[in-house]
DNA sequence: GTAATCTACAACCAAATGGTTGTAGATGAA
DNA sequence: TTCATCTACAACCATTTGGTTGTAGATTAC
């Protein structure tokens, strides 16, 4: 069952933090280990500056946190954030099987409405 | 078991077509029904334009196809995609839980490498 | 203390995003 | 035929994105 839900531009930011290789490749860094933000930069071909701003990114999506250790920050994964991105997608999939009664309880959104 | 590969771009894509909340309700919209393009629109507070662009988004993640009938264009999803986009997810999960022999087969990527 | 390392953040820039309006071509209905 | 509908697409605009360089503050190493 799932604990609380997830708003919309909480679900957009995790998507957008996926979209994107070079965040992904961090994210994936730091489900494997945990590591210092410089430590991660070294890893790719730009600046300290803009893997600062991915990783921000990625804060900003709850898949990371970060943890101040002496001079470094230590990236953090939640797995917990990516279970539930899962869920997301999977509850599409129930959709396209027709099983909405599950649909409810995973990605229950009150009607996008509109004119009339 | 994979068919085959989706590339960083084509991932790129799929993340980025889901992280916009409009953008996952037409998904959602043809998940669970057939749909024109006009028929989709008319459920936004946007322009026609405006929703044609978000299809064109999705349609480009290959997440949905368009197929032309008459003088309408009828939007199909395919879940297919879907279900590798939730691959993709499952194999992040299992870099936490440490079980790397399933990720070399499902989420293989040649090392993203840098400065020596 | 001094120097090196790690981080934060501002300023800047080109390109992409997400919306708009407007025009025009195809198709269907009367 | 004529009119309405559906779609495509261009042009435009404000904002965001994804990168850069540069400056400055904390912390660690020597």
């Amino acid at each position: 069952m799932v604990v609380d839900e997830l708003s919309d531009s909480e679900i957009d930011n995790i998507f957008h933090a996926l979209a994107d290789a070079t965040r992904r490749d961090i994210f994936k860094q730091a489900m494997s280990r945990e590591q210092s933000v410089s430590e991660l930069a070294r890893r790719y071909a730009m600046s300290f500056a803009a893997v600062q701003k991915h990783v921000a990114v990625l804060e900003r999506a709850m898949l990371i946190t970060k943890e101040k250790r002496g001079r470094e920050q230590i990236v953090h994964s939640n797995p917990e954030l990516l279970r539930r991105a899962t869920e997301l997608l999977d509850a599409y999939q129930d959709i396209w099987r027709g099983r909405t009664e599950r649909i409810e309880e995973i990605l229950f959104e009150p009607e996008r409405e509109v004119e009339s």
